[in-house]
DNA sequence: CGGTTTGTCTTGAATCATTCAAGATAAGGC
DNA sequence: GCCTTATCTTGAATGATTCAAGACAAACCG
């Protein structure tokens, strides 16, 4: 991206390089790009990485992005979430298990550590006959922003 | 949908029609059928729903079945899920909290009760300021005809 | 360091689920 | 039975995602 890098930069790039690497990957360009946006937007859909990719790298196709997301994820460096109501969103935080909450109104998605190491409800009661792989908690809720619209719009229409 | 029924058939033709009534929306015919779809398709895609309609209501259209299974969805009295990898699939067992699994391979559904009344990691550690207003969770797994398509497969590649 | 192989990127187009809009129709209240 | 209004039909549009073919570049090799 730049010719002169700090060199935390380059620290952080050869570490990127080395993940990607490691998962079996070529490291290209984009590839470095779309995991650096990814770390500046925790949750991202493809579109607003495939923006701040194209910020640095005009010549990066929407394609190229679905491509680096969907190899990233085959390989297990990123994970796809798909919350109701919103396009996939990818993130770097893998490996930890823990799980979402979703703004209901604006469909903001915060990390949120599973609240019991072990999971105790996260063992069906009857799997009926599913062999259970793993669970997934998303919470829903209203982020502090719409608390805020709605605490606003509610003193409007019945004020004191 | 037929001219002469059973008197049961009548009997849950009668309480459809006040569930309906209930949510206070009009009841038509296409309303019904797609009730009546979704009860014999608990976990049902927009087009299974449609097919379903269409072979006893032939003129209704793909709309009509989007239009109704949003104004139920909208009055409460059916729920809306859509599981990573799906299309929006909808259930008529609401307001129990249930939950779900769903066969990471082909993508069948079949409800799962919470195994724990309290839901006792479902109060997340750190809501970030959100207010939560439910908890949602999605067990992933295989189903049984994946499990036994898989170790037929694993026979075939490494026979004993 | 240049050649070769193979995986990745660009360009262009297609698919699918879902939604929007306008007019025709039928349900429910009177 | 009539009127109002919600609902349905028809037709088209949208948006996220995927597919395909050829151009290109990364990694391996000597």
């Amino acid at each position: 991206m730049q010719t002169s890098q700090s060199p935390a930069a380059l620290e952080y790039a050869k570490a990127l390089k080395a993940e990607i690497q490691a998962a079996g990957l070529k490291v290209t360009t984009p590839r470095l790009a779309v995991m650096t946006a990814l770390a500046a937007n925790p949750h991202a859909d493809a579109d607003t990485i495939f923006r701040a990719v194209e910020r640095n790298l005009p010549s990066t196709s929407v394609q190229a992005v679905y491509g680096v997301l969907g190899a990233f994820t085959a390989a297990g460096i990123i994970r796809r979430i798909e919350p109701a109501g919103s396009s996939a969103l990818y993130e770097r935080r893998i490996g930890d298990n823990h799980h979402h909450i979703v703004c209901s109104n604006c469909r903001k998605v915060s990390d949120v550590d599973c609240a019991v190491g072990e999971a105790p409800c996260l063992t069906p009661s009857d799997p009926h006959g599913f062999v259970v792989q793993m669970a997934e908690v998303t919470f829903w809720g209203l982020c502090p922003q719409c608390q805020q619209a709605q605490r606003q719009s509610a003193d409007q229409s019945s004020p004191l």
